[in-house]
DNA sequence: TTTGTATGGAATTTCGAAATTTAGTAATTT
DNA sequence: AAATTACTAAATTTCGAAATTCCATACAAA
């Protein structure tokens, strides 16, 4: 029987990856049919997912996609960097070759899709598991920071990045530079170059934030 | 009537304030007779309140306030320099006139408070007017920044920074630091001086972070 | 045309009870 | 005595329906 948590996870992912359009309204009663179980069920997974801001939710007139913005994407890039820098090079310090045996595998993994998905002219069949891979690749990155709230903080921050590009992302029409980007990340972190790390974690959501060429200069 | 928001703005601040014990367990039924409201909203204010870190929920075992942890404390204060040092400077650029005017008058509030409270014999009946004035002016820094998610972030962990420290800080030794700590922090800003601003807001939290000198350089 | 007011259908919210799961205690076995 | 099992009370979770609120449409008045 379906679970609480698995609805969970199926919202999560849908909401993350085009199963709903931005904007949309997010009606309980619907997916109470589609899941077959009760609104009070639906009520609470929905606020879990508020929780995460995959979903907003106003008093009286229920739960709704967030719009596509290009000031809420700048701002979640900025405190993107903010976060990834700060845990990247906290992991650099504490990390060890667990760590960086772990950053190693994951950005082989992506590396090795981002590479097929180049080649590719349908893109399709690759889209959940380059989503899947690129989260991976960045969460690794600050795995060994020591700070849980670092990492719940970023992956909330994560989750609606990622939401905002959900349609746009689709295209990769970013993946040659994508590709450069990881590996100098990759690169910068072992070899334990704390300064170069960060910039580099810049340069890659660079694209996505409001042009502040003074605020940037860390 | 006792309405679902009315619920979780009283659940929210007894949560901060010494209402719940740290690691207490928060029993939906209770709660339901002491509102004298059904399981499902209770339940689903609980949900709501775990969005902020304010319960922690877990599968089959219900809601609990969060144990007071000085690692966790630690990690909430360094993600709140993070946030807050890049939240002023942004208001520093951004925010005018004002701004400044709202901040003057934050400080004001908070000053005039606390140097009662420096004298007052007996805190408790300045704890809640405390609690609320200092989390106005650390709001009031940031207010100006440009960016919501920034703001919600911080109050965030805002509200789990001061869970941490409800039963501690209603002794009240910090304060005469404190007065010097937020006039300082008040003249940086206001004197538009970037650096120096990240300084004084790092000091002023400095007595909650774990000591790792080099980290703080920024 | 514009503004404002009823109205009916749909969606949200609340409710109280039933079903499920946990946790603590007593009984049984090794 | 220690460990396992069985039982009971309490807590959590789910349910389906009732109550409330919203929203779009139609209608009336300015």
């Amino acid at each position: 029987m379906l679970h609480d948590t698995d609805i969970f996870e199926d919202l999560r992912r849908r909401l993350m990856t085009c199963g709903f359009a931005h904007g949309q309204k997010v009606r309980a009663e619907h997916l109470r049919q589609e899941f077959g179980c009760s609104a009070s069920t639906i009520r609470e997974v929905l606020f879990r997912l508020s929780t995460l801001g995959l979903v907003e939710f106003r008093e009286q007139r229920g739960f709704r996609v967030p719009e596509k913005s290009r000031p809420v994407l700048n701002e979640l890039a900025h405190l993107r960097v903010l976060l990834e820098a700060e845990g990247t090079v906290m992991s650099i310090r504490l990390g060890g070759v667990a760590w960086e045996a772990r950053l190693t595998a994951a950005h082989h993994q992506l590396s090795h899709l981002e590479k097929r998905l180049q080649a590719a002219p349908d893109k399709t069949p690759f889209v959940d598991l380059w989503f899947d891979a690129e989260r991976q690749f960045h969460e690794t990155l600050i795995s060994a920071c020591g700070s849980d709230s670092l990492r719940s903080t970023h992956h909330q921050l994560y989750c609606r990045f990622r939401q905002q590009l959900m349609v746009e992302d689709r295209a990769f029409d970013f993946i040659s530079d994508n590709i450069e980007h990881h590996q100098e990340i990759l690169d910068a972190a072992m070899a334990g170059d704390e300064a170069l790390t960060r910039q580099k974690i810049h340069d890659h959501l660079a694209r996505h934030m409001a042009p502040e060429p003074e605020l940037e200069a860390i």
